[in-house]
DNA sequence: GTCTATACGAAGATAGAC
DNA sequence: GTCTATCTTCGTATAGAC
């Protein structure tokens, strides 16, 4: 890797988990800057685009960090088993920020500015994980479009309860809520099966 | 209503509408100002805390006025209609704003300041949610720690959803969605009645 | 690739008049 | 209750040196 990706690199991964913290409005140059150790010189060298390159680039790492972690886990070819494995993911995250991180894909979601790339990454983003997902499922032998619902909705209830673990400051909402989802899951897959 | 009050209450209004599309961090006083044709003079005489006092009295305001329409809706005794009319009050508030608007609450509990009111008025109103639904669920017939992890499940799931219309630009993953969690909530009632 | 200096605007907040 | 003026801080962005 060159010094310049290695660079950009890093000022791309601190982005992202601040974002999780912080949201993308909340994420300045100075504090990723702080967090990357990046020199502040070389911002607009790495981010001609300013800031919102450096937003989406952060929310379309997020995706590919959460996304690789879900090929791993799907990779064993039981769809039950990748789903504790993503929560117990989700919970590192959480935990490791005291309860005051969330997703970094939704943060590029919630960008205020009307035209935003972080929206369109996170955009791609979603898409591409309810796919994983559905393909998943499919694999296992559930009807594709019920596959593709239920893809959503399990995104969906982490994302919700994400939410919900942030306004709490505990793990409880999203304990009970994987709890019902990883059932759901169940549930379909036992109709696949008969 | 004294004139304080009409003031303060146009203002606190119109910030939790803008906190619907950009969050907290987002919305600025002169935002506010602007949509609530309040006058910029007063600012500090309504809300001498500043901003934060500002923005946990709309996040409070967003947790009461999705919490009337809980009430009318359940209040009728259906829990079943009662979500359906619930998922109309929130697409109909995610159409008025284009796909980019969002729950005021989740935006509350998102606040990055890492000691927030806002967020703590959010957690508030999280749990007076859950505990409306999970009544309601429980006067229905279901078991009440059922009930509880249910309510929880409903609410994570449409937060999540409103997230993910926001990044798809599109109803499509609310209405998805909402199918899976009322076929959950119409499972739970059957089993209610057996 | 990185630095410093600088310009600019936006936002929060305070003081004192009316 | 509301206004204007002002202060300060912060964040983005550009220019030009090294």
């Amino acid at each position: 890797m060159t010094k310049q990706n290695q660079t950009r690199q890093k000022m791309v991964a601190s982005a992202m988990k601040l974002q999780r913290m912080r949201g993308v409005s909340g994420t300045a140059f100075s504090d990723v800057i702080k967090a990357s150790g990046a020199p502040r010189g070389s911002i607009y060298y790495h981010f001609p685009g300013g800031r919102s390159e450096l937003s989406a680039a952060a929310t379309e790492y997020g995706v590919e960090w959460i996304g690789n972690r879900l090929d791993d886990l799907l990779a064993k070819g039981d769809p039950i088993a990748a789903f504790d494995g993503f929560i117990e993911t989700w919970k590192e995250i959480v935990r490791d920020e005291d309860y005051l991180a969330g997703c970094a894909v939704a943060a590029g979601a919630l960008d205020p500015e009307p035209v935003s790339e972080s929206r369109a990454a996170a955009r791609e983003g979603f898409r591409t994980w309810e796919k994983k997902l559905a393909d998943a499922l499919t694999a296992a032998g559930s009807d594709p479009s019920s596959a593709a619902s239920l893809a959503l909705t399990l995104i969906s209830g982490i994302e919700g309860a994400l939410i919900l673990v942030r306004a709490e400051e505990d793990m409880r909402p999203l304990d009970l809520v994987a709890g019902r989802l990883r059932r759901l899951l169940e549930l379909e897959l036992n109709a696949a099966r008969s």
